[in-house]
DNA sequence: ACGACGGTCACCCGAAAGAGTTACGGGGGC
DNA sequence: GCCCCCGTAACTCTTTCGGGTGACCGTCGT
């Protein structure tokens, strides 16, 4: 039985990578762990052929969770997950042992070979490379204008105060609130600043 | 020139520790950092008498930055803030070196006591105590039924959903919702939100 | 050259939200 | 005993939001 577990402090892209894994030929099961303790509490349990982990996550980051995972485990085979911000922390998980990193942007196709590559040979190693595209758990992408009009809304800003600050009219301001909206699936703008704190798009 | 490193990955509490940690008798410089690479990138540079840190950081955890930190410099005075839930990457802070822990809702005297004994005594270790308050950068304290319909904000529901949800009236979902916007100072839902996420009151 | 997309703005309209106020019962603290 | 906070609920009133639609212009890619 061949499993594989996700670990992602953010549910979107927790399900993205949940969904996108579940697609791989061969793979029987995808469980799914919010946090690098979960993972450790879970392995004597439950051990899975394969680990996708995010390397930033609160609590236990992703760095120290492969060192324990691989000292009580030195078999785990772990594939990181990054954003290109933390390049430092997937450099570290690899010394420590990881077989291999994906950046968050890679495509659902690199993602699924990836995997399928990982679970085939249990020596594999990924030769480091630099990905692109817009499939898997990527975050929508927003225009500079789209960000400025959600940060502002997270300000508690409302169109007319943010339209005043960019210097443009109300409606305008109402147009981009309209479209980032719809980009992100959400339903007010409340929502849609929820959606840009899990998608790691405003702080 | 004593001077001190507050390390939060939240820009409030940050702040709020750094305000709190200034008005410490002796302390002539407070510093501040978002994350575990920026102590240690900074570390060499500008080494300070004591840090602060919070356990639960993206990227570099708090724990690790500890491991890193005094492998480095092994005189390091480190004090780990933390919140109820982590006690566990407290003890492996304190384990791995840390000179001992706060409860973020500590009392500001509280803190500032920890603080002054901390930089008086180059060999102090706090001895395990648990503390209360809501003194210094504390998030606000939200009642179950407020952080409900918190969470229902951020989910994109409507008042009147939150109230099916909750079985309750819309009226009443109203009231929680004033309440928590005056207890968080937000001007409205997506403000309430935003600072939910930001107090890391929602995920 | 054409279309898609982004940035700008406008108008209409119904549905929410938010502020203010009142109220009543229960619990905890002083 | 009293007061403050919490949970519940209702009422009114004004502002804001969000959807729908249409429009003009510039850029970029094909």
């Amino acid at each position: 039985m061949t499993s594989v577990l996700v670990c992602d402090d953010s549910p979107l892209a927790r399900e993205a990578l949940r969904r996108a894994v579940a697609t791989v030929p061969g793979v029987e099961r995808v469980t799914t762990a919010a946090n690098g303790e979960e993972v450790l509490r879970r392995w004597g349990a439950d051990r899975s052929d394969l680990i996708l982990m995010d390397v930033r996550m609160p609590g236990l980051g992703g760095v120290e969770t492969v060192r324990r995972l691989l000292s009580a485990d030195p078999g785990a085979r772990i594939i990181m997950l990054t954003v290109a911000e933390d390049l430092d922390g997937v450099a570290l998980a690899v010394a420590a042992g990881a077989r291999g990193y994906l950046h968050k942007d890679a495509s659902r196709a690199e993602l699924r070979a990836t995997v399928t590559q990982a679970l085939a040979d249990p020596t594999w190693r990924l030769a480091p490379r630099r990905l692109r595209s817009t499939e898997m758990g990527a975050a929508p992408t927003l225009t500079a204008r789209e960000i400025q009009v959600l940060e502002g809304m997270s300000h508690g800003r409302s169109n007319a105060e943010i339209g005043r600050e960019l210097f443009l009219s109300e409606d305008t301001v109402k147009t981009h609130a309209r479209r980032l909206f719809k980009k992100l699936g959400a339903s007010d703008r409340a929502h849609a600043v929820a959606l840009g704190f899990r998608w790691g798009l405003v702080r």
